[in-house]
DNA sequence: GTGAAAGCGCTAACAG
DNA sequence: CTGTTAGCGCTTTCAC
């Protein structure tokens, strides 16, 4: 049995004892510290010279209530299971840490699912964050819905039709887009499309970027071998089955998890890979790169993501003029999997 | 360009209006919220009708403010990039989240490295949350022992020799044992571990499990089969090829990277398992989950281990008494790996 | 250039 | 049972 107690170590120096160590007035600290307000150059040294020695931390919670700011931004994290598995959210909720480090903020968590907000309400309602960054976004979307009602400010990573939403994503549709027509180019007439859920504004994005492909290079598209809302192994078993009854040359996954499930099941099936058949992904990460034969797959840094988004919410929430929606690169990494 | 401003909509209301809408004292609107305190059965009833119909909603960092306290936990997330393919830390993050929620606490997340902890140290300095869970425990702990130092209460997700710390965690050492034993009588002779970073408190505690396992069954151990501190895919690849060249039954491994690794290594040399040789996992995850065959592995709810630690650590923050170590379960996932 | 005083929204003695 | 008063630690007018 333990029993800590805040209150044992030392209480915090505060910036009145400052001022009475100092012989001047909490005012006067207060300037020293945030530069605001005229103060002389010798006793901005000295308060200076003194936080330096005593180790003297503002309290940001005082100072947030004075300000009616927290310093806090929110992260909503979508709280289904399945999405756990997927390092995306991890990445970018890295980034966005190092964001708001890097511009004296603090990141505060919640969960969210697609029809309960109930958390994310309670966070706004407590009054805990200045902001929040949303990391999925759906074509129906509660969250942003509620946000932009409440008129807190926020940042979206990912894509919406909403034009008054700032959006942080990578140009999903241009990314597929080349990929496919790359993947087209080589040779391949009967390019097949297994995408995942059609709510999720991400795998639409997708989608139009795969018929963008055929449009561009003036290729008939296969209708007959494109595959929505692929939501679960059993459907993804399926479609594989579909694509490869009619004849397919290529198999295009709109991501990872589709993508090691079509492997799994080629490979049960003995169907090589890229000899009998080309794979390729339209979003990578660790569960295709451990693969044999690699991968080719459409590469973003996640983190990257997270960290813009992060910049951004801060910019808005001091602010500043931040861009309605930006861009951050993708890469098309070809290996082994369709050459 | 976007500029928001959160003064646009109306001022939140205060216990202040209340109190003077109702011709209160805000002490009496106080003590209506809180319980605390003796209170008038009918004035405490208007109070909360007041309260339900104009949607109010405290001010917690006013409150915090007043009693230093924040309602704020902090998680700290080691930042080392590999790391982030491990969906362990994310899953703990869900049950840390869940369990604050339940108990009115928000989750502020950083992130540390081994050998940098700055971000934690700057987390507490700013004083924003109460407490905090590590998520990872290594042998020489920078986190714990600067928590520990300054005072501030703290669980870990993990296990430490430091009796003073609480801890949480599965109990791996008999987990692997129980693994090892299983393998052990199925007449499995000479079972190889293939181990990672020794560093980590959780790999020696799976090392202790094994050598026990051995132990307990009167079995000479297989020390030319065991190679600790596999930290990178080559050493692992290594590790496999002396092991088959030595002659081996069985290949343990530390955990799902290192497994999934080894899988790959025997698919490429053609070797079958578990016809040519058995592989076992320390500790499951969907990148086993996946495979074929399935494997065999010891299986923790992680999400439960961070339900365990977020409601511990808000019992001693509240100065309620807890267990010094709690264990939650696991369980042993038999599959065709080992069959 | 510096300080006094009020206030952010809430809690917590202490009275009555 | 309820109100008065004084803070929590910092910012921010407004004087001097």
């Amino acid at each position: 049995m333990k029993h800590y107690n805040k209150q044992s170590s030392p209480r915090n120096i505060t910036i009145g004892d400052i001022a009475k160590d100092l012989g001047l007035s909490k005012t006067t600290i207060s300037r020293a510290i945030s530069g605001k307000g005229r103060i002389g150059a010798e006793t901005k040294q000295r308060v200076q010279e003194y936080i330096l020695e005593h180790n003297y931390r503002p309290n940001l919670v005082a100072k947030g209530l004075a300000q009616s700011k927290t310093y806090n931004i929110g992260v909503v994290l979508p709280a289904d299971a399945n999405l756990t598995e997927i390092p995306f959210f991890q990445s970018c909720l890295m980034g966005i840490c190092e964001a708001a480090a890097s511009m004296d903020y603090d990141v505060l968590i919640t969960t969210v699912t697609d029809d309960d907000i109930s958390l994310l309400k309670r966070l706004i309602d407590n009054q805990k964050v200045d902001g929040v960054v949303l990391t999925r976004s759906l074509v129906h979307d509660l969250p942003a819905e509620y946000l932009k009602e409440i008129g807190i400010p926020f940042v979206l990573i990912g894509t919406s039709e909403d034009e008054d939403i700032v959006q942080i994503d990578s140009d999903h549709e241009a990314g597929c887009c080349e990929l496919t027509t790359f993947v087209l180019k080589t040779g391949c007439e009967r390019v097949a499309l297994l995408a995942g859920n059609q709510n999720h504004m991400v795998n639409r994005s997708r989608y139009q970027g795969y018929k963008k492909a055929f449009l561009e290079t003036d290729k008939e598209i296969n209708n007959d071998l494109v595959f929505l809302n692929l939501n679960n192994n059993i459907l993804i078993q399926k479609a594989v089955n579909y694509v490869l009854e009619r004849g397919v040359d290529c198999i295009l996954c709109s991501d990872d998890f589709i993508c090691s499930k079509v492997i799994t099941h080629l490979e049960d099936k003995k169907i090589a890979i890229p000899d009998k058949v080309k794979v390729a992904s339209y979003y990578n990460s660790n569960h295709l790169e451990n693969h044999n034969p690699p991968i080719t797959a459409l590469n973003i840094s996640i983190k990257e993501l997270g960290i813009t988004a992060g910049k951004h919410l801060i910019k808005i929430i001091t602010g500043e003029p931040a861009s309605h929606k930006s861009l951050v690169n993708y890469e098309i990494v070809l290996k082994k999997s369709t050459s």
